[in-house]
DNA sequence: GGGACTATATGCTCAACGCACATAGACGGG
DNA sequence: CCCGTCTATGTGCGTTGAGCATATAGTCCC
């Protein structure tokens, strides 16, 4: 079989990164992985919920992540669980190591060391 | 006025970060800006020319970018040059920003001290 | 019992991109 | 001189991803 390339999942589209950023840490259900992103974006646009639970179907499909069958229990029976899978931690590093460059390059071109 | 922002221009997508930083060094051409973006990029899969020029008419739209009237004597007539806005300036460094912050969370959360 | 919050999901539209293709000048080898 | 390749910019067409509104329903607490 021809073996996986995480490069071709590369770039991730700015959303997706931040989706696997937020299961980075753990299993995690779709309302906190919104709240989690809207987080760490601060002041920008915030994420709407639909367009979150779309990009979570995308990742589905593509089996970044995967859901899980157990929940903890007395939890809310709503609620859905995902968790990267390795495909999607091999995606994710290769999309960091890949921003981690950028950031190399910026600082390089003098973008970064500057007024705000 | 109302103060120009430049957070409603982040996330950036990731083509039009590659292009700012191409032009991060000083004023180049549309090619050159191709070859660099292709260069950095590595094995990844190869900006298509089209594409590409599509992108610098959203961004000469957007007034991140500008085009040079003046041309270095002496050079192929074809060549468009462009070159950073001061607005294009400040985008840029406000999406370097918000990566070098995802790089630190993505350390934080383990995703870099990991096997290739 | 009523409003705010939690939780997931679909409909509609538009912007951005991938890829194929068009056009044409430059440039070097045979 | 001619031909192929590289340089250089651009358009046509279809697909994907995202923004925003809206739907639905359970939870939580006053």
């Amino acid at each position: 079989m021809d073996r996986f390339r995480a490069e071709s999942f590369i770039p991730l589209t700015p959303l997706a990164f931040d989706i696997l950023l937020a299961l980075a840490e753990g299993e995690q259900h779709g309302y906190r992985i919104l709240q989690d992103v809207n987080a760490r974006s601060g002041n920008a646009a915030p994420l709407h919920a639909g367009t979150l639970y779309r990009a979570l179907a995308r990742l589905l499909e593509q089996a970044l992540i995967e859901e899980l069958a157990e929940r903890p229990a007395e939890d809310d029976e709503r609620r859905r669980y995902y968790q990267l899978t390795e495909r999607g931690i091999a995606v994710a590093r290769a999309e960091a190591r890949r921003l981690a460059a950028q950031i190399a390059t910026a600082e390089a071109r003098h973008l970064l060391r500057a007024p705000a």
